[in-house]
Order: C-alpha cells, then structure tokens, then sequence
DNA sequence: AGAGGTACCTGGCAGC
DNA sequence: TGCTGCCAGGTACCTC
C-alpha cells in the first residue's frame, strides 16, 4: 500500500479538487471494508462543506465543521478523481460526489481500507490518538528513537514501522532508510546508539521526502488522483532487489524476513 | 510491557 | 489446464 509518500500523493491530487466544495452524495456499493463502512455517511454528509484535506500519518481527513471523514487506503487502496459519468470498476466501494459533479472514487482490491466518520475532534479518535509523531516534523529525531527504543529487543525495523513509534514508514521506505543510514535491520532497537539513530532519523525524512517528490512508489498498482504512477520505485535502492548487487559496493542485497515481511539490505553497507 | 503470530481480502505467480 | 501454496505497499488484536 500506500505508505506516506503515497498518501500524501493522493492527499495533493485530491484537494484542489474538492476542497471547499459541498458534499452531495455518498454511494456505498461495498460496505465491508476493514470496519463496516457507517450507513449513517449517506445521511450526514450531503449539504456538509469540505473544508480542508488532511494528513495524519496514512490516514486521510476530510474535515468538515461538523466533523471529519477518516480515510485509510489499506494495502492496496487508490482514490481517483472523476465524474458520475464514468462507470465504477469492480474495486470502485464508494464514491463521493460534490455539487458540482466532481466524483472522488475510492478503489481497494483487498479492502484492507477503511473509510470512518468522527463528529468528534479527530485527533482523539481512538485510531489516532495514540499514533507516534509525523517523521518530517521535528518531534522526530535521533534523541526520540533512542529514548522509545528504550531497551527492547525487537528489530530496529520493526520499530520504525511501529506506528505508535512513528507514522507513515511502512515496509519498503523501513528498508530504504536503513540501508541509507547503514544500519542492519535485524539489529535490536535497544542495542543502537545515538549516533547512529541520528542518522537514521535523517535517512527517514529524505527518503520521504525524495519519495514525495517522486509522486511515491508504485510496485503494482498505486496511483495518483488521476490515475498515474508514482516514479520513486526506480530511486529504490533495495527493496525488491535481491541477489542484485549493491548500488554503493556491488556485494549482492540480501532478503530476510523480520515479522513476516521481505527485508532487503546490504551486509556490507548496513553494520 | 513486550514479543510474536493471526486475521482480514483479492489476485498474480510458481510449481506440480 | 487446474490445483495448491505463497506472496503483496497495513495494522488491530490475540496470546504467551
């Protein structure tokens, strides 16, 4: 799925879009997600006025005066902008449609997404609430790793896509970012220094950020709100890449699992 | 408290 | 061709 590079992407091509606009309708046409999609959508939210497309970690807002539609993507969820025109697809769930036809259409193969409505101040929603620190704001750094890692035994990895440790960093930017910050993933998280997570909190925010930039990652089938891929998997430096050599020392990236997940790193370049 | 596994779901692919 | 098993960008929830 989208991580945050990706949810940010969506986040950027949907808000001109729809921002400031009225709602008018809801279509539910599959309300079995990762929680029942709330029936109470197609009542509450026509005649309310979008206010402002929000991130928090990978969950979209959709703030309204009245209260906030909470969007997540799952693993494998798309929102793409159109029109009442275009027919729905088989994964097309639900559609949300504004007064002036503009149609933003959410699409989830695996419906591992989730579509929610909070009336109440979204940061307090149980969902987010207890969620870690955005990893480009400042509140993320070396001292704050070092200070959650406390001393646990599990996989550096498995901390950084903890996200009641950090949000938005899931399984292929942990990779990315570790082998940028020359770290081995299976390494425990109570065992690595200040130094070296200062680093690591450097290599995550640019490779966000670089992924960003990069309209994300599309391995096979994220894309933008209109429809096109991201372009961040060719600036990829392991992940996906085993028995390739490695960019910076040729020695061949190796794949383990750590928590049931594929993990790419160099045993040379990450110590 | 922390660690590890399971579950949710669809579809593509490898191997037999 | 068809079956089985495994894999995939997430994460809440369960047990030990």
């Amino acid at each position: 799925m989208p991580e945050l590079p990706e949810v940010e992407t969506s986040r950027r091509g949907i808000a001109p879009h729809i921002e400031g606009k009225t709602f008018k309708a809801v279509v539910i046409r599959q309300p079995r997600l990762r929680w029942p999609v709330p029936d109470s959508l197609m009542t509450t939210l026509p005649g309310l006025k979008l206010d402002s497309v929000e991130r928090r970690g990978k969950y979209l807002l959709l703030k309204t005066r009245q209260g906030t539609l909470i969007l997540h993507l799952g693993m494998s969820g798309n929102l793409r902008i159109t029109t009442p025109e275009q027919a729905p697809g088989k994964h097309d769930h639900v559609d949300f449609i504004f007064d002036d036809n503009t149609l933003l259409r959410l699409n989830d193969q695996r419906k591992f997404g989730a579509v929610l409505w909070s009336s109440d101040p979204v940061d307090r929603h149980p969902l987010l609430a207890t969620l870690g620190p955005e990893p480009l704001s400042d509140a993320f750094n070396g001292d704050y790793l070092l200070q959650r890692a406390g001393k646990r035994s599990l996989p550096v990895k498995s901390l950084l896509m903890d996200s009641h440790i950090v949000v938005g960093v899931g399984n292929i930017y942990a990779s990315e970012s570790l082998f940028m910050a020359g770290i081995l993933p299976t390494r425990p998280a109570g065992e690595i220094s200040l130094r070296e997570y200062l680093r690591l909190a450097e290599a995550v925010k640019t490779v966000l950020r670089m992924a960003i930039d990069k309209g994300g990652t599309t391995l096979r089938d994220f894309t933008d709100a209109q429809g096109k891929p991201g372009y961040f998997q060719q600036a990829l430096r392991v992940y996906g890449r085993v028995d390739q050599p490695c960019l910076t020392c040729a020695e061949p990236v190796q794949q383990i699992k750590i928590g049931q997940r594929a993990s790419y790193f160099c045993s040379v370049c990450q110590r």
